[in-house]
DNA sequence: TTGAAAGCGCTAACAT
DNA sequence: ATGTTAGCGCTTTCAA
């Protein structure tokens, strides 16, 4: 245990050739420096009886490149973004990249802290969900000179982000209702970038006025008991129409709802922005508009591989739709 | 953009010193070596002018330790690993040691593929929850010397492991229905490793046996429709008490029980193996036998940075203990 | 007090 | 058809 690893120069002495001569072989390049097949399947021998494994470090030192994405995540606990990494990780595998995953827990200065570690470590570029604003970031970012792609949570104009049209899509939803609602709840729980949520409000803010629907939105409190108490007073204040703005506020609020025994979606009707693999299991099925995640994962990689292989050009805002899965609330 | 990042030499060569000197302060050491006060502020404000980064792989290629462990995760998007991973990267980032975080999705070739890129990146050591059986893992393991931690699932007996006692756990959560189940069903939805359902299963197998509890044992159907049918099934057949296996079986094994108005747990008890933060939030919320996940994380941890630093002792198996959170349905 | 130089394992240009 | 060699950026021993 714990003897030296093989090095390429170990199979070199070993054999009775050079260093070179062994890095050609190993890298598929035997052929094209004449190397005799003879000496090309005894050099693979040796390399396989003694263990060889490359040297991935000094390689990177050598060529400069690392052929690693960093990905920094804000809650990888949080279903919406661990579908997203796992998406994120298989498509920049196939593509010949690996993947260092860190999860800031929506922590400001960690994400600083492990921004700055994955940087020292020649990452070639990075796909990253902000919890910061991006003056906070630029800093950062800009003594380094490795591409970065925003996922989910927008950069600035000139960033590169793929994500969707919050404001747009939140304006959408409140014409998929059923019944016209009268009163319109939207419920969050603020944790992290506020931006986005602020965005879907916004929206919902913005079609509401111009239909004629009146319309509160409310924080729903970390204590179960005081969040039940509050839809409860919703419901009793007349709101029809509830709309929560994440997947986990929406298995709250419709629990809180159902224990209430108000009938969804008789009574009070319900639509979540932001789907969970849940919903179709509750009982009625709870109606959500779905994220493009797959797409925002593929697109993300896409994106930051053609900044690393392609001519430069100005940052792009890619929106991609949400999707209305109608099921049994609304 | 895109000039090449600064070096050490490249500080060195605009301060008018040596790389070494350089080195020494940018280290800390710069007291140590008696480097003037004076000549220790330049050097740091250049290192900070210049955007210094220090190449962690030039670094590691010379110290022959890279500080960066390889996590294996079965399954990403499960609220169980990822908790998990969440923890053990905190933990091991409070230790001074990056994360390598790949995820198999419980498929066995890849698994043995990404472990082997793992190792290609020089990590110091490895934690995995694996899905191959372990005479798999040896051989790639073989050929590398760094350390191992089995987690959540077990390798064999000379790896060392931290866990839970499956068939100790399940054995004992029979004991926890209110009233003594006349006929019990466990319910799982295999995926990935079967050897640890397998345990739970015989462990509840073992105590029905020894207290005259009828017991069957069955695997959901990945369609939904076929799934509510077998439970209604079971119901039918008098079945009063139910077992699922992991987290997701129970809220899926839940809901088709509310579905079909069945009084819980008036009519049918249900205990599950394996909690989630959901569970609170249902009416009647779900009694779950909790896995001590924070603890397998931080075990799992300590475990490795052992090995890492201290001496060779053999293998050990770590067995932890669940915690029952009794709610609403048994 | 500081500098020079060797070497970690690998690749690629340049020699033979 | 294969070997030699110069670095990639860093740490550390030895010298001055």
């Amino acid at each position: 245990m714990r003897e030296k690893r093989t090095s390429l120069d170990d199979i070199a002495k070993s054999v009775g050739v050079s260093k070179a001569t062994v890095s050609f072989v190993m890298n598929g390049r035997g052929d094209e420096f004449n190397i005799s097949k003879e000496k090309q399947r005894i050099i693979r021998e040796t390399a396989k009886e003694m263990a060889y494994v490359p040297n991935f470090f000094a390689k990177s030192l050598r060529q400069g490149k690392t052929k690693t994405i960093g990905v920094v995540l804000a809650d990888i606990t949080n279903p919406f973004y661990a579908e997203l990494c796992k998406t994120i990780q298989e498509e920049l595998y196939a593509k010949g990249y690996s993947t260092l995953i860190v999860n800031t827990n929506d922590d400001k200065e960690l994400e600083k802290i492990l921004m700055r570690e994955l940087i020292q470590r020649s990452i070639d570029g990075m796909i990253i969900s902000p919890c910061n604003a991006i003056d906070e970031l630029i800093p950062i970012l800009h003594d380094t000179h490795i591409p970065v792609v925003f996922s989910d949570r927008p950069g600035d104009e000139n960033a590169d982000f793929i994500g969707v049209d919050n404001h747009l899509e939140a304006g959408k939803l409140i014409t998929f209702f059923s019944k016209k609602p009268t009163k319109l709840l939207a419920l969050s729980q603020q944790k992290g970038m506020t931006r986005i949520i602020e965005e879907r409000i916004d929206g919902i803010k913005t079609m509401c006025d111009k239909t004629g629907i009146e319309f509160k939105h409310v924080n729903l409190d970390e204590n179960k008991e005081e969040a039940e108490k509050l839809i409860q007073k919703a419901v009793k204040d007349g709101y029809d129409s509830f709309l929560p703005l994440d997947n986990l506020v929406a298995l709250k609020t419709y629990t809180a709802l159902k224990k209430l025994k108000v009938a969804i979606p008789e009574k009070v009707q319900l639509i979540s922005f932001d789907d969970s693999s849940l919903f179709t299991y509750m009982d009625p099925p709870i109606s959500a508009l779905g994220m493009p995640i797959l797409q925002i994962g593929q697109q993300s990689v896409d994106r930051l591989v053609d900044r690393l292989t392609e001519i430069q050009e100005p940052g792009k805002h890619i929106l991609l739709s949400c999707e209305f899965h109608a099921r049994g609330t609304h």
